[in-house]
DNA sequence: ATTGAAATTGATAATCGTTTTCATTTAGAG
DNA sequence: CTCTAAATGAAAACGATTATCAATTTCAAT
């Protein structure tokens, strides 16, 4: 199925590209490059991380992820599903909760079409700190040092 | 009035910080650091980048600004004004549009609640092509070439 | 006004994630 | 089987951000 639809476009079944796709689709919605690299790595010691970086891109052209920035300096992965939705991301522990945005972006779609933009994605998150890492919450509020 | 509160707050008062402050408020409401020090240097060319983008991670600390990460690579400082707004970015011209976010924040502050997380912020985007960039799309569409 | 501690500055270097280069290998159509 | 285009892995280049450090400056307390 999805060798099939990669082959119509031209691109190339490797062992390396089979084992990228199936983990990224294993692992949690969001990952790094790194994250990603890391537990191709557990199945095979010998694939760059190039090749991880270019599959994990191959694997957003081909529309079934889409990079998204939490605020931290990382590129994360969303694995792209049929439902639309925004995330709820702890500064802390930097986990992802997903939440549903249909609401959201009917409201945000209006606005779009008031200012004539031709909308291409929505981008919706919260940020805060986790039930977990609230009590954490204090500690950081003010740990941003000036040099 | 602002001299003040950064002397409350510990912080001096330098001739290089006025005049970056200054700027910053005084140039569009989305910069990034390389926008803000050129504007700086065209006043005092002596200004370090250096000096520019501490000034700004300190009118962020400050709670005047926010980093806001459109998707191209680049960092830039959103201007914090009493109302919370949301963004449509231009992928082509990377111009920014503001918009009013009373309705979807509401909405946000309730899942949030739901989740039982602590908020902080919240990052309302919408990206696509402006009218004027309207045309240029096609263009774009398919350029992400895999390396 | 003078002093001294703490903060700020500017130049430069280090860092970090991302992206490219390039020589080599491999997939897969013919 | 052969040939060409695509893919790979190692390493280097890149670009933005952040840190280091010696010199300077602010400003509160004398």
């Amino acid at each position: 199925m999805m060798k099939e639809f990669l082959k119509t476009k031209g691109f190339k079944i490797t062992p390396q590209r089979e084992l990228i796709f199936r983990s990224f689709f294993e692992m949690d919605k969001h990952v790094s490059v790194d994250e990603l690299y890391d537990k191709v790595r557990e199945k095979d010691r010998s694939i760059g991380y190039s090749t991880v970086w270019r599959n994990l891109k191959l694997i957003c052209r081909v529309g079934l992820a889409q990079k998204v920035n939490m605020g931290d300096g990382i590129t994360r992965y969303d694995r792209l599903t049929k439902v639309p939705h925004g995330h709820l991301f702890c500064l802390n522990c930097k986990r992802v909760v997903e939440f549903n945005v249909d609401q959201v972006v009917g409201i945000l779609a209006n606005t779009a079409v008031e200012n004539k933009f031709s909308t291409r994605g929505f981008k919706v998150e919260v940020q805060g700190y986790c039930q977990l890492c609230q009590s954490e919450s204090e500690k950081h509020a003010d740990d941003e040092e000036i040099h």
